[in-house]
DNA sequence: GTCTATAACACGATAGAC
DNA sequence: GTCTATCGTGTTATAGAC
């Protein structure tokens, strides 16, 4: 579990990913497109990595980096205000469109999973971090009394599930109306969690 | 609203993308493996439409149709049973081979329609068909004094979200584990709702 | 309506100079 | 480590016979 630090060249490499994605979807990647967004060639790119799928394995891994710390570094203190809060986060909105281009990417990513092999790793890894930080603080709301005695992981995954099923039709397809309607109801959710 | 009805051979076409999907998923997706699927040669798909994009929406087009089926027909009576039935349907089991892997085609397919102009208006209409169907049913429980008085359309945009999320880490990713806790989850979401 | 053949191009990846 | 040039292959789509 301990990550290897990747060099200021593989965080860049990484980063062209990403916005290559962010442009033109996991479908339409391609080596040149990740070059034209990086300060390399694409064969300079073959030098760092061995396939596109290599490149987007960098990407991946240091999206996993970014999501947990946004999840850890909360600002409140109790379980009940912590798990507001991650709330707040993983349910990303259509404004914020760097976020939204990278749940996107992500969700195209894992939806093409099952038939690419070299994704399968990272991706796991990426939802199951997310997963254990959520029902970290789920597990601490319970001991502390602040919620009822639920199961702490089917909590953070469905809480995790709306999250990430609200990046299909509210990022999306920008069905803008639906997006308060549906963080309203997970707050209903988190409320039903309390003693 | 008042949809074509395709021809027979329409029927086979968008089958035959069905289980390419299936096999390859939508970035590795060539017309010849759709021609493979069907008793058709590449060229003959051409003749029935422009481009493997217009092949893609006929796809989604009868997965629109199959879908609200779906969540139509159902047996139940009553409003709470009629949405725990409709939950049981759309929260789609590891095992079941066939609508797992359509529900993953479906959800490559909205990853990618921020970057297909063809795909957004087909799978717009495909989610705001499943959502009408489930509002209703929330909205006849509200009617009938079994639900609170909540936002329907939230709700069922809820449970929706949860149920499509559901598909990236636990029927994408084959998470096992986490699909019973899941459905559990939602189970308990509507018990919140009633009176 | 369906076929064979192929045009026209895009793509992933490598060779070899610097 | 990065470049230019290019190889081989896969891909969409069409032409034209039947």
């Amino acid at each position: 579990m301990t990550e290897a630090v990747p060099t200021e060249t593989q965080a860049e490499i990484a980063d062209a990913v990403r916005k290559a994605l962010a442009k033109h979807g996991y479908a339409r990647l391609t080596t040149a497109k990740i070059a034209a967004e990086s300060s390399k060639t694409e064969a300079g790119l073959y030098y760092h990595y061995d396939s596109k799928d290599a490149m987007v394995v960098a990407f991946l891994e240091s999206a996993t980096g970014f999501l947990k710390r946004q999840l850890e570094e909360l600002e409140a203190t109790g379980p009940e205000a912590r798990l507001r809060e991650a709330c707040d986060r993983i349910f990303v909105k259509l404004e914020d469109e760097s976020r939204r281009r990278t749940n996107i990417a992500v969700m195209e990513l894992l939806a093409h999973a099952p038939y690419n092999e070299t994704l399968q790793g990272p991706l796991l890894e990426l939802e199951s971090s997310n997963l254990e930080v959520l029902q970290g603080i789920v597990e601490d709301g319970i001991e502390q009394g602040v919620f009822r005695e639920v199961d702490a992981r089917g909590v953070a995954a469905f809480l995790l599930a709306a999250a990430s099923g609200s990046t299909g039709f509210y990022l999306a397809l920008e069905m803008e109306e639906i997006g308060a309607p549906l963080h309203a109801q997970a707050t209903s959710y988190i409320d039903s969690l309390l003693v």
